[in-house]
DNA sequence: GCAATAGTTAAGTAGTTACTTCAGTGTTGA
DNA sequence: TCAACACTGAAGTAACTACTTAACTATTGC
């Protein structure tokens, strides 16, 4: 579910905008209100829901209302789940790159 | 260079498409010329090499030009940096999690 | 009860993105 | 030398994004 394609594109999506980036790193310090987020942004709060729809939408971040107060939480799996993807691509990468080396030191 | 916020924006939107991330993919399993690239991807040669731009100019892929070929390599340091921002996230919110485990022990 | 609070929803808009086709440019091999 | 090859760039278009404002709902505290 984590690992699929359309899944992805919805957390990298979400990471590309430097707001969507910055309420992450709010919820990396623990959990907000909506109000709590987008105290520190330049834009109303209509546009803050819009966002943290998108950040829930991806997985990234879950969230519960209770009483007339929606708090905001980090999902470490998602954001998991990106590293993930990133650092297997990265890894493959570098075994190609030992191979050759290794393919080159031998035909020395 | 490669922590600052427009640069990051790059990177993920780049990683947001599908055929972008599918470009990474092969790639990183080694070099390949625009044609190689553009090759399993249903859609026209041109629309390769603007997405080809992008992950350039994001700085996740670099390029270069012999005779008639544009070989395309992985960046490594880059994936890195899109690595350890998502990274950071993380650890942030489990070192928080570990001192309110900490606070709970204590106050039991 | 009722004003203030916290958030939600809809509609509109300017700007961006992901393509397409088509007409090039420069390189190479026979 | 010239056709095939490997791209490149411009222009057009449909769909999507990131906002805005304004009108609304549900909760809370006095």
């Amino acid at each position: 579910m984590l690992h699929d394609p359309a899944q992805l594109d919805l957390m990298f999506q979400a990471l590309a905008d430097p707001a969507r980036r910055s309420m992450v790193e709010r919820l990396s310090r623990g959990p907000a209100s909506v109000s709590q987020l987008a105290e520190p942004l330049a834009m109303s709060l209509s546009a803050v829901v819009q966002h943290l729809n998108l950040l829930e939408a991806s997985g990234l971040v879950r969230t519960e209302k209770i009483g007339r107060v929606r708090t905001c939480q980090i999902e470490p799996k998602a954001l998991q789940a990106a590293e993930h993807w990133i650092n297997e691509r990265r890894l493959s990468w570098e075994r190609r790159l030992d191979r050759l080396g290794d393919f080159l030191a031998e035909t020395e």
